[in-house]
DNA sequence: AATGAATGAGGCTTCATTCAT
DNA sequence: GATGAATGAAGCCTCATTCAT
């Protein structure tokens, strides 16, 4: 008997686990090609082919899908950049790399990168972790003397921005992927990298992200 | 009665342009403030106190109060911009004034600021007038060795994406005006401008647009 | 022109009263028919013959419907109550002439009447007019002799539970109409009447009302 | 083995028994609170701790769950007037008893007392041994001398509207306990008791309630 | 028996748009 | 031209009910 509930408990945890991505896959697909705001829970429950009622057993205020919305990118972006946590000294490298590697993973399923860019117009509680760690990053190698002092907060603007702006036109398909190369360049340089150097990091870490995209699913 | 009529004529002119004035200004307003997809008809037409029916009669479609809000917002950056639209031989110059001076009014209407920001996340056919002024400068530039020789789109992306996100943390009230100084310094220097004549050239054009700002209304 | 205008506007109030009128009507109706709480909006408009929105148009929501629906029916008790309001000495006399009046005009448009039963289970303010009313005449009469000295909580709720009751018999068809009568006959000898007098004036007072009630509508 | 098998179904008749009664508790309960339109099956199961499911193994149809609420309110009402079935001969002793005593048994227990209340305004069908009880006594009472002679359904709809409106204002506090002394006095007057005698029993027969009903639930 | 995920009908509300005056 | 009442499509959300496990 016992083991009978558990079981079928475990079943139904794992049903449940299923139909809730099944969820959080189709609005992610939906936001992705309409936008966020032209989405609705009819088209949502439609994608992910089960009832409206579902819908709102898994997430009853329309916060709670955003919430999950975010995490999930949020985790899937961590997942990226996992394998570069830790063993690169140099900032301008790290930092290339880090770049790279997002946009990367944001072309090989453009579902997602759509989802990024369209998300950020919504009142989503912002992803404040990754400013925290550029700017991090940016005081450290400031410190050490890599990176120019100025205000952090230009200088994330300007990474940021420069980033965001890229990303659209990637995967607008507006510019090929190695505009990303120049893009980079163009950010370590105004960081107080050497132009020669700038290009030569941002071209062997877009290698080097290339090589590592691999399946984004 | 020839003299009657055309004045009534110009009379029944005068009014028709005040009253879609006033409905692009109250749109304007309203979408600054409630942002392009919360904003309704109704609101627009409360907040110019006519009714839902003029509306229509001088916007049919919503596109046609898209145009009208376009249109609106280039020209009075033309207008802002007109003033340097000859005479400065330095592109970095130039482009250090027409980023501060595009900021500063912004930051004197925050209406047009906002809506700016709010719109870009829109459906909106963007004008590219902006993107096709740039490049030119940023190629003449090039050509005259000025600015770096690397692809024209990464420093349009470069410079609007962090020129955007700057203006974002400013009418958030996030940085204070001289954050500019330091975002457009750092531009320049990723396109080729040395770390002291950027800072000098950024501070001197912020406050050339502090002072031509005056009275945004 | 300026007479133009007038006319115009007052044609269109007119027809705003028209069918706030006829929503008013149908929602009685409906709510009679089915009970407050079985009754939806769409069943109001489909029996106004008007469409969803313009529900809204009239009765943003729907405590406002409810308030309409109060001074509707409070409104129609004062104008059947009217011709007593004075000129009657015996607070006997009064209060049969009172009951019956109502009585008769809730049987001769039973649709108020079903309504004044149902909506009393509704969270709509309490029609505490008639209350003050009766404690009013009551205590009047006691300190006149005419009543017993009691609470008069208790005789009010005597007077009014009974009432009640016998008016859900009377609309219900469970009783004829001169079960009230009866009813108002012993309330009065529970005030104190004698119960001959008692029957004669209920009696009286009930062949008053009958003949004062003409044309519901 | 024939014992274990009985005992085993003893037990899960004793089980089904008991979550039988939890769900009506938890449904008196709750829709004495929230009233028993706002009501929803969700409200019942999550008081009475037990799946969705389980509520309809229980209650195949909502007509069996409103069943069962009518059967268990009526019964409680029996055994409340159990100990006066027999032995009280004069039937106005005998109807202050009762109505005295239901009274302070709702007061004891008011989500009993609000469940009546509430339950009246719905499609429930009303269980009528009550007033089938009461006309039996009634019509004796009349034929012993000790009550007017008057129509039966007029005296019951005295007593019943004149007790319902007055619970109503005991459960809402509005008036205090001893209220029901001069109500159920002023009924008795109505029948033809004397107002003298009315008190007198009135006042002894609360007494009497009041000190027979102890501990409600 | 008990569970609870899934369902979908039904009600509510908003809002762009039309049109008679 | 201006008006604003009327419209109805399109979303949102709740909840009684079913059913596989």
């Amino acid at each position: 008997m016992r083991v009978n509930h558990e079981a079928r408990a475990a079943a139904a945890e794992s049903r449940r686990a299923q139909t809730r991505a099944r969820l959080i896959k189709a609005a992610m697909t939906v936001i992705a090609d309409k936008g966020p705001e032209a989405a609705s829970i009819e088209d949502f429950v439609a994608a992910a082919g089960v009832s409206r009622g579902t819908f709102y057993n898994y997430f009853p205020t329309f916060e709670d899908l955003l919430h999950a919305l975010n995490t999930e990118t949020s985790e899937a972006l961590d997942k990226t950049l996992e394998p570069i946590r830790s063993g690169i000294d140099d900032p301008a490298v790290l930092l290339a790399l880090v770049l790279h590697r997002v946009m990367a993973s944001f072309v090989a399923d453009p579902v997602r990168g759509w989802l990024s860019l369209k998300i950020e117009s919504t009142p989503i509680p912002r992803q404040a972790v990754f400013e925290a760690r550029f700017d991090a990053i940016y005081k450290a190698a400031v410190a050490s003397g890599r990176f120019r002092d100025c205000e952090v907060a230009a200088a994330r603007n300007l990474a940021f921005g420069a980033f965001r702006m890229g990303l659209r036109d990637l995967v607008l398909g507006a510019v090929g992927p190695d505009h990303a190369v120049d893009l980079v360049s163009l950010i370590l340089i105004a960081f107080g990298v050497t132009p020669d150097e700038s290009t030569k990091i941002s071209r062997e870490a877009f290698s080097a992200a290339r090589a590592a995209t691999r399946r984004p699913e």
